[in-house]
DNA sequence: CCTACCGATCGGTAGG
DNA sequence: CCTACCGATCGGTAGG
């Protein structure tokens, strides 16, 4: 049970997840915080510069794992159903290993701070984009049904992002068999035919 | 633009629903909210009693909504296909329609006193189970594929509920449209054959 | 990582 | 609806 293997800053960042999903970035206090991990709270300021860089990590450490998860199957050659599928599984794998930090993501990233916030949503823009280019790419080759390209995408990103909302490890099936049952919804309701 | 004619009560509502869709419940301040108004923030108390009656007066005043807007449609006689179709465009009708109270609502519900938050949780489950029944109906109809239940419903929900976070009036299509969109989404990825 | 402490701000009350 | 004010708590710093 015991993590001290792992760095402090970690350490910190783990605890924080856990107590801004629970209570909202916010209503945590630095002070909830040090109790939770066992230390003044002045001390946390050792670790870290200011409340929001603990945010900060969650939300940019997040998106680099969705990037990281989607990019490998945008830039493979499969056919654009085989792409959507495989990003709507990878999607929800990133939500469901990360349950703590996508509430916070999803949750809490407009309590960054004006820089922050503007590279965030750049970045979401970016993401975005390349479920956008999959829908283009099947919209073209006439294997999805030509619907409005942007409301498409955000019915997609809305089965999927939802996940964190009800997701209960152990007691739900895994989140390979989520996730495909979210593109068998999805997808069948855009297939041709 | 002056709105004199609403009592303060609901004034108070208006703007608070707005501003705890922008910045969150837990950091607006009394003095925030009345700063927007214009009256001291002592003045707020005339009308309310604590902070958290606002955030009650919202979440269970767009419940009801919810419920005014399913119950009849649960209640008719039309087929299952129909009464899901309706019921998503109705549900997405009172989203659209309340978007301050909707970004509230699915946002800051967890900061009801305790009391409170177990009535909204009843009241949720309540309302999704009319979502669910209308699922089962169909599916014992054999016009919905037997996928599993809960999970068939929280996809629903997660569709219809991401609207508030992209949706802007006047912009976009309108509400009935969109909610039309979506359910062909879902039922024609829920349909047998 | 701690003690000691800062100025600012919080939700709310008393009394009119 | 206002003035005046309460005790509590906030994020963060100084200095070790």
């Amino acid at each position: 049970m015991e993590t001290t293997y792992i760095n402090r800053k970690d350490h910190i960042k783990q605890v924080a997840q856990q107590l801004f999903r629970k209570n909202g970035y916010t209503a945590t206090s630095m002070r909830n915080l040090a109790g939770e991990i066992g230390i003044e709270p002045a001390s946390l300021y050792s670790h870290i510069k200011a409340k929001e860089d603990i945010l900060q990590q969650i939300c940019f450490g997040l998106a680099n794992d969705f990037f990281s998860a989607a990019n490998p199957i945008c830039d493979s050659l499969m056919s654009p159903e085989e792409k959507l599928r495989r990003a709507i599984v990878a999607h929800i794998q990133v939500i469901t290993n990360n349950l703590d930090a996508s509430a916070v993501f999803f949750h809490d990233w407009r309590h960054l701070g004006t820089e922050s916030l503007k590279k965030f949503r750049t970045l979401r823009s970016e993401y975005e984009e390349l479920f956008r280019s999959i829908v283009r790419e099947g919209m073209a080759e006439c294997v999805f049904r030509k619907v409005n390209e942007k409301f498409m995408v955000l019915t997609i990103f809305s089965a999927m992002n939802w996940t964190y909302e009800w997701y209960q490890p152990g007691t739900n099936l895994n989140s390979e068999v989520i996730g495909n049952n979210v593109a068998d919804m999805l997808i069948n309701g855009l297939k041709t035919i």
